[in-house]
DNA sequence: CAGGATCCGATCGGATACTG
DNA sequence: CAGTATCCGATCGGATCCTG
């Protein structure tokens, strides 16, 4: 155990903010703002299969833990840009390294499953 | 997007897995087994708040996964431990990294829900 | 010791309808 | 365009009891 913080206890900082990113949803709108800000109904299309009720919420709370930040500009109709802040940017690099290696080793995975499931078990 | 594979598709498998690592629970047991082989009580009681149920449902999936190992040895009673893979090995470094940004930047994370939920809203 | 089985409240999350 | 509000089924996950 090599951990200032024990991650492993009740009420550990470390544990909330580790409940927020251990989110799928998080994870795929930080990753995507990676690339440069993104307006609200464009991160809709480009995350297939997120509801508008789902992105609002989790885009509501990645801005209150200060990862991402809301710009409203007074067009008409009114647009509004998501924008990952700078400690959001600090984020992005662990964030897309789990995503690469999920990437890179989803065949190992998948082969994983189909193994154990065709093993006699029970 | 320097993405080979589009995980923000659905039916992506990256996504599948990336479904599997988004788990407070599997991140903490991941995290926890990088320090050696451990049994299954003794995992309950080192991850403090997780329950019997969800800790054998969650090392269930991460060994079907192939990122556990489950060994069982005929002692009276019987001991079961659990390993990482060398699969699982290869994401420990990633996931370990997740939480030591969690660590490093949670002041910030707390600091910035503060200012936003002193912030005058609605 | 290492779990399986069951009950059940809480939360998640999709669909739909509506608004400034 | 960028959301909010509501309904509601599905899943999560804790508590408890039981077993080889």
């Amino acid at each position: 155990m090599d951990q200032p913080y024990d991650v492993y206890e009740e009420r550990c900082p470390t544990r909330m903010v580790l409940d927020r990113l251990a989110d799928k949803w998080a994870v795929l709108i930080l990753d995507r703002l990676d690339a440069g800000p993104v307006r609200f109904n464009h991160l809709r299309r480009d995350i297939s299969g997120i509801s508008q009720k789902v992105l609002s919420q989790t885009l509501k709370k990645l801005e209150r833990d200060g990862l991402v930040s809301r710009a409203a500009f007074a067009t008409v109709p009114v647009t509004v840009e998501y924008a990952l802040t700078p400690l959001g940017q600090t984020l992005t690099e662990t964030v897309s390294a789990l995503a690469h290696w999920a990437e890179r080793n989803m065949a190992a995975v998948l082969a994983a499953q189909r193994a154990y499931d065709a093993a006699p078990r029970g």
